[in-house]
DNA sequence: TTGTATGCGTTATCAT
DNA sequence: ATGATAACGCATACAA
């Protein structure tokens, strides 16, 4: 017997080999294509004895396509990018592709490195959630961008963060407020979530509400919300009845800050946030919020990767968001029904 | 010129007919072996001319190595996980390997189904965080698990729970605890985070507390332990005056408990969790807990699954935990400092 | 030192 | 319907 290297997996040559057949008969059965019965037959029963496994390497190397898509993402522990990598991979793996992960730390020059290395392993595209402005991206290989526009020739996924903002407003005007404030801090990037501002402005106007905005870049010290809130209070009382924070962590900091200056919150002022997040990822959400629909778009941007027919890919897809009740606002209704599920969970 | 299929990837031979070498000398520069430097050099300029990139599934082909290590876990979106997922793949991307993420969601028909993509894909080896009792995973595959011992030629690595139950009684102690319980749920698989328990009663012992334990099964409701606290309460106190949660989940929720029923942590009752989960994966901790080293699990089982010259891997490594405050306790010192950072941050 | 030839495991195109 | 064979891109043993 040629007894072949020790330990080395089975091949679809010592397949053929155990059930008498030829090689391309066991291909023909692993990729479910037309044989004979009997020869089906043998062949299963010897892939079984054998553990035999097709080796997708070989199978990417003759068809030209991996099965693996590249995501570029700052990191796994932020709840929002870690709900974002899960659907994802459930999105992949629904399609039997799997997913190389690239954590960039907000890396410029990773990012980039990265981009390479997919191209190394011959990735069947990337999705990529970034920071870096000049991110070189050829053509040559699809591309899925979450967030930030990168050009007309890459698809642009994100949630309706101008709808967003506006449905902040909405529902605090709805809530009783009269004059509220728009809290940011981040990069001056060009990217979707600044809409949230936009939103946020318009439907100040719309509901005739007026308003303030401070505005921080990543450099500054969040402290400076606090210097902001103090040049604001009157008498002890904060002159702001609502506060729109661009994303759930800016309010779980935000409301920290106010539970520091003596003040309440939903009594004193309501507060919003934007994401989404829930404690240990399936618990309470930390603030009232807007959620954004992170499932879809993992969805999106996997349909729109792997979708060969699509020949004209959109620029820029939005897609809804909802509000969800965290106890930073006085919604009356839903406040009943979050101290109950409180109790149930 | 021969112009092959349009748009195709340039490969080694591409690069040789480019440079006018031959294609084994391409292979060299590429794999740094000694080459004439006049060679080098223009080889070197036909792969920046073509953008050349090795591929990958060719050379894992050729080198029967893939460079690939598959994670099995229940999920990405516990905190918890989300660490040990960015850890993971940043000690295996130091190493030049790369991450196949498999989530499991609990599901040990899946967590089976993924040993056999696994070895579909041929990965170099495998990472388990798993549930399964009766998980197979046979001797040719190398495997490390974390906190469930599967065996003998399988190493395990955890915390050191025993340690970080001891160290929380320890703790609770020297607040002045005297009469302190612990609270569990979850799955009665045998794993290593159980010995959680034996830590604590052992370190009940030592420092002469009395103590009770309130244990439920994954499907029990939580609110289980609102009865328990019910039946422990007499004239509106509460008779712990100190509680060592198995999670930080599993302290959060107790808290919100405790608040209903009218008790203030930590002057009322303290709290201590297990995991050294932050809000927000960088904020706050939820709760005063023992801190998982998960830098450290993540690169201790990268490095035990990577090391081809350790031939007797040790069954059991237990890492060493830490305490830190979290705002459930009544550390005085530490009281201070964090309410200082609460604010710089 | 550089070039050539073979084989890795698979799929696909041929004859049979 | 089934079997033989070439090719995918790379590494390497061997020849030049």
């Amino acid at each position: 017997m040629n007894t072949k290297k020790k330990n080395a997996a089975p091949t679809m040559k010592d397949v053929a080999l155990e059930a008498g057949v030829a090689l391309g008969t066991v291909s023909k059965v692993i990729n479910g294509l037309p044989v004979g019965a009997s020869y089906r037959l043998r062949v299963e029963e010897a892939i079984q004895k054998l553990d035999y496994h097709v080796n997708s390497y070989a199978q990417g190397l003759k068809s030209n396509k991996t099965y693996t898509v590249a995501l570029l993402i700052p990191n796994t522990y932020n709840p929002f990018f870690a709900r974002l990598v899960y659907e994802i991979n459930i999105a992949l793996l629904k399609r039997k592709y799997r997913m190389l992960l690239c954590t960039t730390d907000f890396d410029s020059k990773l990012e980039q490195d990265y981009i390479t290395i997919a191209k190394q392993n011959k990735v069947d595209g990337i999705i990529g959630l970034t920071y870096n402005p000049n991110l070189q991206v050829d053509e040559s290989i699809s591309f899925v961008s979450i967030d930030r526009p990168m050009g007309l020739h890459i698809p642009c996924v994100a949630s309706d963060n101008f709808a967003g903002g506006q449905m902040a407003v909405e529902k605090l005007a709805d809530l009783g407020c009269k004059n509220v404030a728009f809290l940011r801090v981040g990069s001056a990037l060009d990217s979707e979530p600044n809409k949230r501002k936009a939103g946020f402005e318009n439907g100040c106007l719309a509901r005739g509400l007026s308003y303030e905005e401070k505005i921080i870049t990543d450099g500054q010290p969040i402290s400076e919300f606090e210097a902001f809130f103090q040049s604001h209070i009157a008498n002890g009382k904060l002159e702001f009845d609502g506060l729109f924070c661009v994303t759930d962590f800016l309010a779980h900091e935000v409301i920290k800050m106010l539970k520091n200056l003596g003040l309440t919150v939903p009594s004193d002022v309501q507060v919003i946030g934007f994401d989404g997040v829930r404690a240990f990822g399936t618990g309470d959400y930390f603030c009232s919020t807007i959620v954004q629909p992170v499932a879809d778009i993992a969805e999106m941007c996997v349909s729109l990767l792997l979708s060969e027919t699509m020949q004209t890919k959109p620029p820029l897809i939005c897609l809804p968001v909802s509000y969800a009740y965290g106890g930073t606002t006085k919604d009356s209704e839903a406040f009943a029904k979050f101290a109950k599920k409180g109790e149930a969970l």
